[in-house]
DNA sequence: TTAATATCCTATGTTATTACTAGGGTTTAT
DNA sequence: ATAAACCCTAGTAATAACATAGGATATTAA
């Protein structure tokens, strides 16, 4: 019942383009550095931000990664689900047929229940709002 | 971010031993077979179940397990944590020293917000809860 | 045009965990 | 005597996690 590192460092990887956004495409490098990741697992990780339309790339000298949509339209919940995969805590939840139990299974409503506020904390946040926490936090006081 | 079956297994034996409370102490066999689980394999999920403190055994012939408390006095959340682990989806949320950016990251408080929402739905219902839906599932309706 | 820099692809390895199965022995109470 | 809890060790097959490694290809500033 964790997540993987690919979804920790992703979703931070994430956070950090929507910071970063008003520098122009931000190099892998960069991002590796800043993260504390290698650049070779974050290659891996980054492509699976792609496909799922999150960011887009530019290539060549002075190229990198930027978001593809608004901070404001990319949810958590979104980003996590693809990195993750899903985020029920038992397959049942995703797929009641292949448990001859589901009908009757009173433990699969409350799986259910638990995707269900999962869904609700991760649905309800978006790249912007984690950024804006972030900038709150990182605030000098 | 799934459950193990240790988990899963576990929750339906202490849910089965609160919906058969009034026969007695119930025998592994009965548990095992009611499940679908080897005795083997319930053999040893049982002993976390009792070391929490959730059951007692009567050995001997008629002997089995029976619930140590009012089923109403063990909430799911605390079950699945004695079989599971930790509900944290990451780490940090429970060590947050052993991360050096936990005070100055933003994941860190989703993440946070994450384990306290499956605590939300686990901590507030009860074994109790349990049986009483699978009664209700399990009326001829 | 070329050199620097970036993306993209494939393969490999290590470690840990999960989810069991297997087989035995001992203790306890009816 | 029997049925049951209890205890112990071991093995294993599959899967996933967490990377590392090396090179191929594309792009563009200079």
């Amino acid at each position: 019942m964790k997540f993987s590192t690919r979804s920790r460092y992703g979703t931070r990887a994430m956070l950090d383009l929507a910071l970063h956004s008003d520098l122009g495409p931000i190099p892998l490098k960069d991002l590796a550095r800043r993260q504390g990741v290698s650049m070779k697992y974050l290659e891996q990780i980054i492509p699976i931000l792609k496909k799922a339309g999150f960011i887009t790339s530019v290539r060549g000298i002075n190229g990198g990664y930027v978001l593809a949509k608004d901070a404001g339209k990319i949810r958590l919940l979104d980003i996590i689900e693809a990195l993750e995969g899903s985020l029920s805590p038992v397959d049942c939840v995703d797929m009641p047929k292949w448990c001859p139990r589901s009908k009757e299974c009173a433990t699969h409503e409350v799986w259910r229940d638990v995707r269900g506020a999962i869904d609700g904390v991760l649905g309800g946040t978006t790249l912007d709002d984690l950024a804006e926490r972030q900038r709150e936090l990182s605030k000098p006081h």
